[in-house]
DNA sequence: GTCTATATAAAGATAGAC
DNA sequence: GTCTATCTTTATATAGAC
């Protein structure tokens, strides 16, 4: 378990390098890049990622680190940006929208945490505390909606939390796996669900 | 691409390593194990298990499409048994709640869906008509529902086929990722889900 | 149907020069 | 920070004996 860099100390260098291995993973998964498939794309070679990245691990948990923080501040901005529970609902499965609409990119936990078995223990964890981050975020507004008027009193809140995360990430793997079966995106799902919310 | 087996003429020790090969899969997906892993746990020599399937794309396609038509055939048994919508999708719901349940296993074509660009052409074929035959399948059963009055009529009934698929396959991604953080498998938030559809 | 032996290539990683 | 060269291990696959 070598120390690595923090990802807000990275060279634009390292930076690039996170950038395409998060691409890459949301692609195929941890198991389904290699150090190799980065230098390609950079335009490197491979023992060159090495210097800034010692271990594949090392590259990983650093790429999760900086996903988890991106999605902090989105939410954060979330909060800054709509007053009301069912828009802030709306304005979360934007976010997955966003990354999936561009070239239908799995939510980097998401991917990461179906691999669960197959990555290293650091990254499980990382993935782990995006999971139980993001449902306490949703659960907290969810009781704000209720508390508010804004969404059913009737539901539980906890369940409901774990009934849009899912269905935004069950769309994005139903939905690149399906192909052009299927039209709605996480976006389009999330609202459905948030429709049947409102008070 | 070489000619594979059909899977029902499968000999026993065929059988055996799919068997096994299906289980790695749902724990750590295509890229995430090897013919030496499968002959580790069978107690077999890596290469006897090329004599059964040359190639690994062979093998994991028989994999998949063995899945799919147990699947096929669950779903045939549903409806055999149960007469009403909402119960249908309650025991859908029960499948995947079996799949998950015992060792936390994803649904193979999740899995292998989410890593969709980073698997053999053949399988992704076959998982996308995997997606295909249940989203049909559930489209149906919702529709059924509202014209018997036992689900509401309001709801579109391909959106909500989709949201309860998307649901289940991310409440197995996401429930073995966020690890004890989440209390809800597949069958409490399928049925949340399907509460809400009543009429 | 399974084995040993072997081939080939890729993945992850290190050493040391520039 | 990047390179060439090299090492080690693993993955996938083949050949041929039992």
């Amino acid at each position: 378990m070598s120390e690595s860099k923090h990802f807000s100390e990275l060279t634009p260098a390292a930076e690039r390098l996170v950038d395409v291995a998060q691409g890459l993973i949301q692609r195929g998964g941890y198991n389904g890049f290699s150090y190799e498939d980065i230098a390609r794309v950079v335009g490197i070679k491979k023992p060159s990622i090495h210097h800034h990245f010692p271990t594949k691990a090392d590259l990983v948990t650093v790429v999760t680190q900086r996903y988890m923080h991106r999605f902090r501040e989105a939410l954060l901005r979330i909060e800054g940006q709509q007053a009301r529970a069912p828009e802030r609902l709306l304005a979360y499965a934007e976010l997955f929208e966003q990354t999936y609409g561009a070239q239908r990119q799995l939510c980097l936990c998401g991917m990461l945490g179906a691999e669960a078995d197959a990555v290293p223990a650091e990254v499980a964890q990382e993935v782990q505390q995006f999971f139980k981050t993001n449902l306490q975020w949703l659960t907290d507004v969810i009781e704000q909606g209720q508390r508010q008027n804004s969404l059913r009193k009737e539901v539980d809140a906890r369940v409901h939390a774990q009934l849009l995360l899912c269905a935004l990430e069950g769309a994005m793997v139903v939905g690149r796996a399906a192909g052009s079966a299927i039209h709605q995106g996480p976006q389009a799902l999330g609202a459905a669900l948030i429709h049947s919310l409102r008070a």
